[in-house]
RNA sequence: CGGGCUGUGGCGCAGUUUGGUAGCGCGAUUGCUUCGGGAGUAAUAGGCCGCAGGUUCAAAUCCUGUCAGCCCGACCA
């Protein structure tokens, strides 16, 4: 490609709204253009890019033995009903009607569609197992979409979808997926980590997260140095901590005026954060966004609540559940804020950390204001309706498998593999009839990549002061020649034939032959992070060039024949 | 969803307090000089100041409404 003819532009100064390297870069260099919040076109070179991570996917989905389709990102409410996740998506679906008032979305996930077609078109045990794929477009109605490609309204996703006879084929299936995920991110050129996840809104028992390492990643990852734990903070499990057994002391409820939170009420009844009670208040809403409920949870003192474990234990939708302002505090509570307490609470679903049973002699809130209980023991003064853990990991805190301390990091999800069971199968009627003409539910696992977020998250991991640095595997072109003086015969002359020479052995190479000053040229090729430059230039009459890789310091001066020898070296070596 | 900030040529911003004919830098076009790390110079083009309403002789500026964008929070009982 001669960049001369490329419709092609780059932007010296920062956008405003850019704020991490990956949505900066992408945009000075002209790969992305943002239409509106959260959408983004993708431009040629950026493009280009997209399209080699698609392919590396593609070829490891079909060596795994996944056909492609392709099928509408427009989908009818029907399909959504018959999951029951019409409702249970909440305001991130992207819904829609036609002019006869029909109720449609944009697909933000396809578990339905290809659920629908796997019932249609299987009917016996000989069909299975099957894996299905598609690369299309999502769209999700993010409350905050963000970071250019990193969280965007609309973005690019594989999607497969396995169909087995049973749990054990499931197994396989999902291990196929986990190792061809494996050699697409390592292609990719990515520094990632699968980890145990939870399965949020898309459902189902087993989960795994792949995340890219990065600082602004937007996914929290505990792990342990000592053992194989690996999980997203959400997930990871926590150890209860057994206190010494005391002996249950007569509760006492004692004046303490003005002590809303767990630190004042420590400070003045001098006890350890350890021996206090946390209460969290929450209001649930049904279908119909009507408030249908509350929730109280009950944490130590010094814990953080886990959100994401306190949903899955009330087995309910991320967007039904809220805290609780102080109005329908005081309705529950009888009380103003922050005395909310265990003991007497009446009209609300309990939950109680699983640690907390153990502990005995416990201060609470005593639901009255300005006074709190003393002595507050589980089984005589209170019970929950649910105990189960509902702790955060924290970092340092004992790995849940070894007991070590667990590390923290951050990271970009960039894919995430999910055992289904039979979620869909069951509440779609996908069956199977097995050979003594039995019918059995089909036994599904779902398995995403985000391929715009991929992109991004390489830029995050593959960049410097200049630009970015793309892997040769991904790169939109695998060499930029430099042409210093377009209007010099010899070094045209030079610049040309070496661009035929390059392109006819299948390389991909960039022709910068604009009506440019040099210094643009370099900074333009910096930039958009061309794996390999051969710059010709003042020795051009003598066959000399200068070949230097984006990612590294030096250069050299060599042949025109040895530049392009070493060029293709590198690109075979990809 | 809650809180804060911002909308002014393609991009980045000033001007708004104190109403009075819209400015700067980058980019673009043309000429000359320059030419190996985002050149210099001269000239030119480009904006009903997000939108709607109001106050006023007069509104980018004041008032009301509205739309859009960005940031922060979602851990507090």
């Amino acid at each position: 490609m001669r960049m001369s003819k490329m419709h092609f532009k780059t932007l010296r100064e920062v956008p405003a709204e850019a704020e991490i390297p990956s949505h900066i870069l992408l945009t000075r260099a002209g790969m992305i253009r943002k239409l509106v919040s959260g959408v983004y076109g993708f431009m040629p070179l950026g493009w280009r890019t997209l399209r080699k991570i698609e392919q590396i996917v593609r070829e490891e989905m079909d060596a795994a033995g996944s056909q492609e389709i392709l099928m509408s990102a427009l989908q009818p409410s029907e399909l959504w009903e018959e999951s029951g996740r019409w409702y249970q998506y909440g305001p991130e679906l992207f819904r829609l009607k036609d002019r006869n008032d029909r109720q449609f979305c944009l697909g933000p996930t396809h578990e339905e569609i290809f659920t629908d077609i796997v019932r249609s078109d299987i009917s016996s045990w000989r069909q299975l197992p099957q894996n299905l794929y598609q690369i299309q477009h999502k769209y999700r109605d993010e409350a905050r979409p963000r970071f250019g490609l990193m969280r965007s309204r609309e973005f690019i996703m594989k999607d497969a979808y396995s169909f087995d006879l049973d749990e054990a084929g499931l197994d396989k299936s999902y291990q196929d997926m986990y190792d061809a995920y494996t050699k697409v991110f390592t292609r990719c050129g990515l520094t990632f980590r699968p980890v145990e996840a939870d399965s949020g809104a898309i459902g189902g028992s087993n989960s795994h997260e792949f995340t890219a390492l990065s600082e602004v990643g937007e996914s929290e990852i505990a792990y342990c140095e000592n053992c194989d734990m690996a999980a997203t903070s959400e997930r990871a499990a926590c150890v209860d901590e057994v206190p010494a057994d005391e002996e249950m002391l007569a509760m006492e409820k004692v004046h303490t005026p003005g002590t809303k939170t767990i630190e004042e009420v420590c400070d003045f009844l001098k006890l350890p954060k350890e021996k206090s009670i946390k209460a969290l208040l929450f209001v649930t809403y049904d279908e119909n966004y009507e408030q249908n409920g509350y929730v109280a949870a009950f944490i130590r003192g010094d814990r953080e609540l886990n959100m994401t474990k306190l949903i899955n234990a009330l087995d309910i939708p991320e967007h039904a559940i809220e805290f609780a302002d102080e109005k329908a505090m005081g309705a529950v509570t009888g009380a103003v804020g922050g005395f909310t307490g265990p003991v007497g609470l009446h009209d609300c679903t309990i939950v109680v950390d699983s640690e907390l049973p153990a502990h005995k002699n416990m201060c609470a809130g005593a639901c009255e204001e300005d006074h709190h209980l003393i002595n507050v023991n589980y089984g005589r003064d209170y019970e929950g309706d649910i105990v189960t853990d509902l702790k955060l990991l924290k970092e340092g805190d004992p790995c849940p498998c070894c007991g070590k301390p667990v590390k923290y990091a951050r990271g970009i999800e960039v894919g995430q593999v999910f055992k289904l069971g039979t979620k869909y199968s069951k509440a779609m009627g996908a069956t199977y009839k097995d050979d003594n003409q039995q019918d059995h539910d089909i036994v599904m696992g779902c398995y995403g990549i985000g391929v715009t977020r991929t992109m991004a998250a390489i830029v995050e991991q593959h960049h410097d002061d200049n630009g970015i640095i793309w892997p040769m595997a991904v790169a939109p072109y695998h060499v930029i020649i430099t042409l210093v003086k377009q209007d010099d015969e010899v070094q045209a002359g030079v610049a040309e034939s070496l661009y035929q020479e390059l392109t006819s052995k299948g390389a991909e190479v960039l022709l910068d032959d604009r009506k440019e000053r040099p210094g643009v040229k370099f900074k333009d090729a910096d930039l958009i992070g061309i794996p390999v430059r051969i710059t010709v230039g003042r020795d051009a009459a003598d066959g000399v060039v200068e070949f230097k890789e984006r990612a590294k310091e030096e250069n050299e001066k060599i042949t025109a024949e040895e530049a392009a020898a070493k060029a293709l070296a590198l690109i075979a070596a990809k």
